[in-house]
DNA sequence: TCATAAGCGAGACGGTACGTCGTGTCTTACG
DNA sequence: CGTAAGACACGACGTACCGTCTCGCTTATGA
């Protein structure tokens, strides 16, 4: 656990921001992903991702030194998503569209990330890691969205409050990682309509 | 993962909501919880609570039929609370309460949740006792909060939404499951403020 | 390569000199020595002793802590053999038993005691039991059936020399070690009557 | 193991009977040498080899195929020794200059015997080479001896037993394998006055 | 003088065995 | 009889080594 990007990043690095994987580790990454989501953490074997990707144990030891950095980086590989903010330019919209991105993934990915979570408990590196994949980039997004919303006039701009930015994904995550009442589209709905949207435009009336 | 009550529960069982353990037991699971909280689930070893309690293992998989079980009564064991929803008479103040308490659980607990969590994946067993003994106890005690404010005029009895009455605990939760931002009394006054009031109440305006 | 005797020689112990292994480890023993003659000790797998005896890689590391450890047990449980000097009457025929003995020990274990050989350059230890195991029973045999025929009056006494008493056993096991020209009952007579004999009664005439 | 001459032996090859390395084979045999002597077979590693003379694997195993033919090109290399028969006018003394030879170099190389023994368990092409580059060399030199002991009357020519010709480097051999005990000029001068002579000159009597 | 090829270092790779450790079952001996 | 102690089968982890391979770099030769 104490490096999540392998010295074969090696193209360029211009991009500091970005992980590079060759085609071969993006193999290997999607095959963990792939036995990581059937299977969850603890069925997860090395060697049955060495196998199935037709490489060896010493491979997958050389660039992640353990099962948790594997998983972790398989997380991150399969977590990279759009990236770019909608803008349909409605604050409602946007949050909908936010909000069904974020509840459809983390229902796919609930196993998976139940067990970086978990690992999360032993390594600061891997907290480090996840707060910077995961949660900065929500916040960015996130921020890019209300500030749009608020140069449209649809909201205050006292309403864009450091604590609250992230009740809607990181309620929709809660609901997949509980497992039962996975969050639905209407879910989403419900919850920009009536508590998000509420919220941020409480200050305007 | 069988059971989760063990047959030596033999105390009466008047009370079936109630998870009665031995003295031993109870023993058994401080240790448990004790160290699951500071080595992880994974890390947590049966060999270590059966030597550090001086018991055998024996005893232990007598009780709890797999590690998985074990953690998880260590965890209700550790988690049995107030249980009481608070009545101050004032829906703002038991919203404050219960959202403080679920802060201050969810923070000291947060690693013990994510093991737990990530074992939710693997059992159908553990998922349903989870669901029981975790989130409906929260329920109940949400909607009799939400039910004496309806009483009282705060709110319409229309705002009692299914969905979201754990948005309050749930991104709580979600706060201390990612370890970093844990949430703090002042995170819990502002949501209570400024997001699930002005929720509820949006009907009565 | 540290320990030979399991701790589980809990039998009294009474004869220092004697390995006491019980049953199971016998049979494990049992075998490992089947393996080595068949594949040789490089292409033994203690995975392989493991599964052919139902046992598991726990157990057989618990009792020997390496593959080499493994090996010389088996290798001195294999050559614990007759042990009795053989008492003909006749120097010639003692000789001759001692050396068929020996030759058709040695060509059975020729691939064994290679591999000990070999392992022998690394541990003390493995010195240490092998001398205490192999040779000196050798020499005690050796100088028992040589007193017996000096008392007999078939050779003098002088002719007990510390240098050549094993010229027979060893010179037969190198026979077999080189694998090309293993060890004849025909070169045992020829030893005996061409050269050994002369030698110890080369002082008599 | 197939090939233990290597391509790269186009030294003309008119001698058919020597071994040419070209320099830097020689400095990889040497290096070979050394960490075998020091760490046995099994430690030695052919990348520690390489490493070591800073050459790589590939370069390795282009000239050896196996490591077990790297360590027989060594031990081979090591062991070419002065392969004249000594003609010092006396068989006791020729027999002398022979036993400490030899017992001077199988001390000397007594781990790299152990080695290139054990490995002979596996290949019938070791053996062959085993057999033709170190006993025929041994067996020629001896008879050599012999036969001018014979014809300067010394022993009989029924003395020349196809038996007993090794019976001294053979057992000098073994007193070096077994690493107790090793070889000692005395041992030599024992050996040769003691038993040899007496043997090959039983019959002039 | 420059280009093309051949050899070399470096080291990644698939495979396989080693030795360790944890789970869950079982037996033994004690109180 | 329940319990502490701990051996046991199973199986995954992480390491190390073998023998194969590819990649650049150098060097030595041919136009």
């Amino acid at each position: 656990m104490e490096r999540v990007v392998p010295d074969s990043a090696k193209s360029g690095a211009s991009e500091p921001e970005q992980y590079c994987w060759t085609e071969r580790e993006a193999e290997l990454l999607t095959v963990t992903l792939r036995l990581l989501q059937s299977h969850g953490y603890d069925r997860l074997t090395v060697d049955a991702v060495a196998t199935e990707a037709k490489a060896s144990k010493a491979t997958m030891y050389r660039r992640w030194p353990s099962k948790a950095d594997l998983v972790l980086a398989a997380f991150i590989e399969g977590t990279r998503e759009s990236a770019v903010a909608p803008n349909t330019g409605s604050l409602r919209e946007d949050l909908i569209a936010i909000g069904t991105s974020v509840a459809a993934h983390s229902r796919e990915h609930a196993s998976t990330m139940r067990a970086v979570l978990n690992e999360m408990s032993h390594s600061a590196d891997l907290r480090a890691a996840m707060q910077d994949k995961f949660v900065r980039h929500r916040h960015t997004m996130m921020e890019e969205v209300l500030a749009t919303a608020a140069a449209r006039g649809e909201i205050g701009t006292d309403a864009i409050n450091p604590e609250i930015w992230d009740v809607l994904p990181g309620y929709l995550v809660f609901r997949s990682l509980m497992s039962d009442r996975p969050p639905t589209d209407e879910t989403v709905r419900m919850l920009v309509d009536e508590v998000v949207l509420p919220a941020l435009q409480r200050t305007r009336t």
